[in-house]
DNA sequence: GTCGTTGATGGCACCCGGTGTCATCAATGT
DNA sequence: ACATTGATGACACCGGGTGCCATCAACGAC
């Protein structure tokens, strides 16, 4: 018997992505990963809500990371680059976890039960991330759409960095992501909106 | 019985609305809103693929109606300009739904799970979007980025249409947000990512 | 008119995710 | 030795979701 060896979460994080990678997400069942870590579909459920959740602890400890560090930076320092730098910081540490990472999120692509998930965290970061820039002192818009703009660079970029054959530097996908989004965004025929804001019909 | 009196679908769907926002989302379960609806479980689950997506059985119509929009505007348009225009137009027509579009987004809001689904909507969204802006002629990643930052401008005008109290225009909204995004992600100090790029031990 | 055919529905058994409740067992302190 | 505590197992249960087959109305062919 593995009961009382410790260790249990671990355990159940190990089995969960060997199975999961092994057959696919829905091919497995909660008891069987709680079996193949020595445990029982009861224990399981009292380290992580749900099916998914195993696959995201570390997004909390990710956030609170990422939210320190836009608290962190100096007041001189716009809200847009506060996030992004602290997005690509973030996400430095992960690429550093290598190949690993690059399974995880191969895994979630595979399952729309998964992107769901990892939408709602990167929403839940997206507040974390507006409440902070609050906290800095943006007005509470620009502090959403700030935020909302961060955390779409860093998801861009982030897939990037996973697709890539070749290692490729984070922080370089970061800046020009960011770089594209502006000149994407940049107004080049000021009110073009006004003219044909109702093109309905056809 | 109401077997064969037709109009099933529309049926199971008003049946969803009444007890959603009679008792909340997780204290209804699928086989009382077929009951309700003179249906049975069984039947439920031949028109919708879950207990959520009953309530976002327009969500195809908008995309499909959002991208031929994006297609249907003038090469001269910048590709913002003209998801943007699409996504206000769309969403005008939701606005339109008055108080009944109101409280299928507090329904939303009020429950993890729709927002979860909520979000891959959004995604499945801004992913067709993104397709359009290609066939139009942009390049990927700046039609990608342009996308989210549309989605993300429509998400933030329509959460305020839903919470505002008295009547406001949408399209002013949508214009304004734009506006702010805009001034948000312009780069005021250029360079300011550089020096501060590792801020990361406190 | 009767007879197949078709399509929508009901009925039922089943699997699995998720929870409430209680029993069980090891470690720890006294 | 004994009580306490915390983690685990065992079990029953609910509800979402599916596969399979039976049933029934409508419709056309003859």
């Amino acid at each position: 018997m593995a009961r009382w060896e410790g260790g249990a979460e671990g355990r159940l994080v190990q089995s969960a992505y060997e199975l999961y990678l092994e057959r696919g997400f829905d091919r497995v069942t909660v008891a069987e990963i709680a079996a193949h870590a020595g445990l029982t579909k009861r224990t399981y459920f009292r380290y992580f809500a749900d099916k998914r959740e195993v696959l995201f602890s570390g997004a909390t400890a990710f956030q609170d990371h990422v939210v320190a560090t836009v608290l962190g930076a100096p007041a001189s320092v716009t809200p847009i680059d506060a996030v992004v730098a602290a997005l690509c910081a973030g996400g430095t540490e992960i690429t550093k976890m290598g190949e690993g990472a690059r399974q995880r999120q191969r895994l979630i692509d595979s399952s729309p039960d998964l992107q769901e998930r990892e939408m709602i965290k990167m929403e839940s970061l997206t507040k974390a991330i507006t409440e902070g820039l609050v906290l800095r002192g943006a007005p509470d818009a620009t502090a959403s759409l700030t935020a909302q703009a961060g955390v779409a660079v860093f998801r861009t970029a982030f897939a990037q960095w996973a697709d890539a054959e070749d290692p490729v530097e984070f922080e370089f996908l970061v800046r020009d992501t960011l770089d594209d989004l502006r000149s994407a965004i940049h107004p080049h025929n000021v009110g073009a909106l006004t003219a044909p804001v109702n093109p309905q019909e056809r």
